[in-house]
RNA sequence: GGUGAGGUAGCCAAGUGGUUAGGCAACGGUUUGCAAAACCGUUAUACGCGGGUUCGAAUCCCGUCCUCACCUCCA
């Protein structure tokens, strides 16, 4: 079993194998920060949350770096309505932080901004200009497209067609480059405006043009030569392409070793703008939604099909996950009060060494032990294929159900033995954590709890907090129910159900949870 | 105009030549004081339409209809 991922340079799923071994270098393009992230932002990084999720669990370290483009042309107009540009770009970089955690989307290793990387653009387009690859035209260093052979490889695109395509703004530009499909390198900056010097006669001052700053900063963080780079599918043209044809020529070989485009939302007809005013922001969703339920729905669909999004279809996703999210809550709660301290589970141990992709997660051995280890072992399988089959989500969650469903049927509600209940939910949330799905407890898996993106400090962080007037109704409404006074105890019920509490009655005692 | 993706049961969605994908919803049954949850079953031998290849097609080929995206800033 070899993970195998769909490379957009070549079109077709690929061995994944690293330059170096046991290390991912990852490049995700980040958002031009003058406008807070969105559901359709929040898609993609969740998706670039569970590629480097599944990369840790196949035992790979991943280096990620991804980027804050702090200087456009938005922006700049952005900073003239009294914000400045800067104070604009940091509030949007603290808001997309903000985002990110809530959504449990573990931290990069680094995060650039590209006026951070001013001197590093500046010498790549001197280099370039060197090269022949760029021009001077009054101030402004474009690039030139017929320099570079294989340009319109990576997007499958033919330069002559882009001419068709050419907008008004285009057009502007048009008569000083050489070729319509050139762009901007360097541009020189109105009076007032952000601007920084050069050093080069020809070219003083200005700013970088779009492109630039991803190739400069991958460059710089991660090496000439790295494994992933990626960003939504809107990114592979131009800014893909550009990137490329700035980079290659510079470093003299293939540059980036896969290329990976997750989809876009599909709105279903209705468009997302700022001026109709329905943005749908990340917290405009945690409001509706808990975090554990949006990664969920955002694992329910293949990250290359367009997501179709609606408030109906994640209450649709949500149903679903209930039924699992359910099944972890219940164990905890027996675990919790069945005292899992005494759990005999079998020790680790260091007998082989083997390559990453041969490799599970560290602590397998915790969850496929007791009286439910051969369904974990057939779960894992499934689910490792699923998402080593160029991270088939779906297909993941088709194998998690199936397991849920056979954990049920072979009587897991009545088990009692820590030994037995422990394995099985250490492996569902283990699993679950691939998804971003951060829902285990401290004290029953503390192992993994410590590696999440924001790690519970409580038993409450992970579950419910200390509800005495919940428990004080619950304990009214079994004595009345003892009493055979099923009116009142009905009544009880009815008031908690409309409090948002769910009320489920077992052999076992009664159990409750907050919708 | 150019390029690409897609149309799978009421809804969402995997699957790309041959064994029930899965989920949601609805209904029936078991269970329950009644519910909820769980379990069993039904809706469901589904693949836009028309041809062709094949022992066999949702999957390959030809044609056709429809939807969407991109080609200009976009995650």
């Amino acid at each position: 079993m070899a993970l195998r991922i769909f490379n957009t340079a070549t079109r077709q799923q690929e061995l994944f194998v690293t330059a170096q071994p046991k290390v991912v270098r990852m490049y995700v393009c980040g958002l031009t920060v003058y406008a807070p992230m969105h559901i359709g932002h929040a898609r993609t990084y969740c998706f670039w949350d569970t590629f480097r999720r599944w990369m840790e669990y196949r035992g790979y370290h991943v280096i990620g770096v991804i980027n804050y483009t702090d200087i456009d042309d938005r922006i700049i107009a952005g900073g003239e309505g009294g914000l400045g540009c800067v104070d604009l770009a940091e509030r949007m970089i603290a808001g997309f932080r903000r985002d990110c955690r809530a959504l449990c989307i573990k931290d990069y290793a680094a995060y650039t901004r590209a006026t951070d990387f001013i001197e590093e653009q500046v010498s790549m387009v001197a280099r370039l200009i060197e090269k022949g690859h760029a021009y001077v035209q009054d101030g402004e260093v474009f690039y030139s497209v017929s320099s570079f052979p294989r340009y319109g490889e990576l997007s499958r695109r033919a330069v002559d067609e882009l001419e068709v395509g050419a907008s008004g703004r285009v057009e502007e530009d048009v008569a000083r480059k050489r070729h319509p499909a050139d762009f901007t390198l360097w541009k020189p900056s109105e009076p007032g405006k952000p601007a920084w010097s050069t050093g080069h006669e020809a070219w003083p001052s200005g700013r970088p043009g779009w492109h630039i700053e991803c190739s400069a900063m991958s460059t710089a963080l991660l090496g000439e030569h790295f494994d992933v780079h990626g960003g939504g599918i809107d990114n592979l043209f131009p800014h893909h392409e550009n990137e490329v044809a700035q980079s290659e020529p510079l470093c003299g070989h293939p540059w980036v070793r896969y290329w990976l485009h997750p989809e876009h939302l599909d709105l279903r007809g209705v468009k997302m703008s700022k001026s109709l005013g329905n943005v749908v922001g990340v917290p405009d969703l945690l409001a509706r939604h808990t975090a554990d339920e949006v990664r969920w729905f955002y694992a329910t669909h293949h990250y290359r099909t367009k997501l179709p999004f609606g408030w109906d279809l994640l209450e649709q996703a949500a149903a679903g996950y209930a039924r699992i999210k359910r099944l972890v809550d219940v164990l905890a709660e027996k675990l919790v009060t069945a005292s899992c301290t005494g759990a005999a589970l079998p020790l680790g141990d260091y007998s082989s060494q083997r390559e990453p992709e041969h490799r599970a997660a560290r602590l397998r051995h915790t969850f496929t032990s007791g009286a439910f280890a051969e369904l974990s072992e057939k779960f894992i399988e499934k689910f490792a294929a699923a998402m080593d089959d160029d991270l088939n989500a779906p297909e993941a969650m088709a194998a998690m159900f199936d397991y849920v469903n056979k954990l049920y049927a072979a009587g897991v509600e009545s088990r009692t033995d820590a030994a037995d209940l422990l394995p099985a939910y250490r492996c569902l949330t283990a699993h679950l954590a691939v998804f971003g799905v951060e829902v285990a407890r401290p004290e029953l898996y503390p192992e993994l709890c410590v590696d999440y993106a924001v790690p519970p400090t409580t038993a409450a962080a992970a579950g419910r907090g200390g509800d005495g007037v919940v428990d004080k109704l619950l304990t009214m409404r079994t004595e009345a129910r003892k009493a055979k006074d099923f009116a009142k105890g009905d009544m009880i019920r009815k008031l908690l159900i409309e409090a948002g509490v769910e009320v489920e009655d077992s052999p076992q005692g009664t159990r409750w949870s907050a919708k």
